[in-house]
RNA sequence: GGUCCCAUCGUCUAGAGGCCUAGGACGCGGCCCUCUCAAGGCUGCAACACGGGUUCGACUCCCGUUGGGAUCACCA
């Protein structure tokens, strides 16, 4: 049995969506799951969408979750170059043996967009230029006069071919348009680029966006035209934002690096994205890409779109998040604590954090009150439930000072003793010695953390600090 | 419009004729736990688009309807 060999051949427009990454995704795993070869190819035949950088953005993203290539521009690999645009001879070359071989013909129409109005229709038979006898177009080829490779359907009846996730595909050859190959500035268009390498490449596996399905029994001609054996089709269907609009760029919907920069992690995201679309045929949803390589299975891809639900990513992260160590949170949190002077108990603080946000982003606002305590209205410390009132809060505080003041260890099981033995002695309950001061030190109603929780974060300074401006406020 | 494709809870999905009084997950509601909020545990609400067949029996097979999507570029 061949090697199984698959290809992520984005173009550089300068942005990883959702729905390309899924694709490379599938590749890789299709790959990776027989112990194959993953590809990368940089489809940059359309000079119009270049975008300086983009193949950077490619790069970064793939390596950050993981899905290292075998072969691409960058390293190398035996059957470069992995860039379209360096192998312009290759297809040039294969287009005029493609003339030759009665696949294609020479096309001297102007360009469709040159045109007014009735532009000649390239279905089947209609283009004139299929009439010009080769030698003839050969030499107005000589003489300078611009043209096309146009692809030549002669063939009647109903093509099929069978792709992995929709099954057997009829398509009548009667709506096949004879697409131009090779544009006039000599370089292919995606339509005979992608043939031509796949075949040079050994692809075995074509994994692509089921837009593709239409004109694939374009390239299966091409193919027997050159006496090739077709790739096995894997066509997949979009992801979209809404029941009827696709994931895109175009409507503001967020890319890889987007999520990324709101703090979701690349090992989530990738987990979420392989379950869109695709499942284990268990109830088992958390997978890192080494587990999805196992068990990856292309049959139970799907068939309909499905829509990108960010609710259901963010709990994933939230998984994500509570199942990192402490060092490793700590590191990503981090970034987050620059901006407070206060000096605070950081180790404390990520433990607060971890089992409470779902994406890293959400560390702003449960820390807004570190570094100054909001403008809280005593109000604040009225609460039926914790059974205090302002006046109430008052005594509290002013109970609790003085104990707090005696504290010398001061980490959170001392704290928490000391406070419920206040309660105990001035019999009260402990929400209305811990509500009050847990109110003092954030002006929050919810924080992440409890009072003596919070004292730790703040240490003792702050916390003593913080709870007689609590005590002037309510005087 | 022609052609191709799709159709199970709000969302992602399981289901390959009887195992389905349709299972899981997210979200949502409730309860427990609890120094607030989370986390964790338990629990509730919620779907086979519609109509015909085929069959002893259809979520599952066939046809149609409806609804969606894709494609018909010198873009990929």
């Amino acid at each position: 049995m061949m090697k199984t060999r698959t290809r992520f051949a984005p173009s550089p427009t300068g942005y990883m969506h959702i729905g390309n990454l899924r694709t490379a995704l599938y590749e890789y795993l299709i790959a990776k799951s027989s112990g194959g070869d993953f590809i990368l190819r940089i489809e940059d035949t359309d000079q119009k969408r270049y975008v300086e950088g983009a193949t950077d953005i490619i790069y970064q993203t793939l390596k950050r979750v993981g899905m290292l290539w075998d072969e691409g521009p960058d390293i190398g690999g035996n059957f470069g170059p992995y860039v379209q645009s360096e192998r312009r001879h290759i297809y040039a070359q294969y287009a005029h043996k493609l003339v030759e071989l009665g696949g294609a013909y020479y096309c001297f129409c102007a360009h469709k967009d040159d045109e007014e109005e009735n532009s000649v229709s390239h279905t089947k038979l209609k283009d004139p230029c299929k009439l010009i006898p080769l030698d003839e177009a050969k030499k107005r080829i000589a003489n300078g006069e611009p043209f096309v490779v146009r692809q030549n359907i002669n063939k009647k009846g109903t093509s099929i071919f069978h792709d992995v996730v929709y099954g057997d595909i009829e398509i009548d050859y009667d709506e096949l348009d004879e697409g131009v190959l090779l544009k006039s500035d000599g370089l292919p268009t995606y339509n005979f680029a992608n043939v031509v390498d796949d075949h040079l490449m050994q692809i075995t596996h074509v994994v692509r966006g089921n837009e593709y399905i239409s004109s694939t029994p374009k390239y299966n001609l091409i193919y027997e035209a050159f006496g090739w054996q077709p790739p096995i089709y894997v066509h997949v269907p979009p992801v979209m934002k809404d029941a009827q609009h696709k994931l895109s760029k175009r409507n503001g919907d967020a890319s890889f690096q987007d999520l990324v920069a709101k703090g979701y992690l690349p090992e989530a995201i990738l987990n979420y994205i392989a379950l869109l679309g695709w499942n284990p045929g268990d109830e088992r949803e958390i997978f890192s890409l080494k587990e999805l390589e196992e068990i990856f299975s292309s049959e139970r891809l799907n068939k309909s779109p499905a829509i990108f639900d960010i609710n259901k990513l963010t709990w994933m992260n939230g998984c994500y998040i509570r199942n990192l160590s402490a060092q490793e949170f700590a590191t990503l949190a981090e970034p987050y604590y620059q901006h407070i002077t206060t000096p605070i108990d950081t180790v404390a603080l990520s433990a607060a954090l971890q089992p409470r946000i779902e994406t890293l982003g959400q560390i702003a606002e449960q820390i807004d009150f570190l570094q100054a305590v909001p403008d809280y209205d005593v109000s604040l410390y009225e609460n039926k439930k914790m059974k205090t009132t302002p006046e109430v809060a008052q005594k509290a505080l002013t109970l609790v000072l003085p104990v707090l003041e005696n504290v010398a260890e001061w980490n959170n099981e001392n704290l928490f003793e000391v406070l419920k033995k206040v309660a105990v002695d001035h019999e009260m309950k402990n929400g209305q010695i811990l509500y009050p001061v847990r109110i003092a030190l954030s002006g929050k109603e919810t924080t992440p953390g409890g009072a003596t929780e919070l004292a730790v974060i703040l240490g003792k300074e702050e916390t003593l600090k913080r709870i007689r401006a609590a005590l002037q406020k309510l005087a």
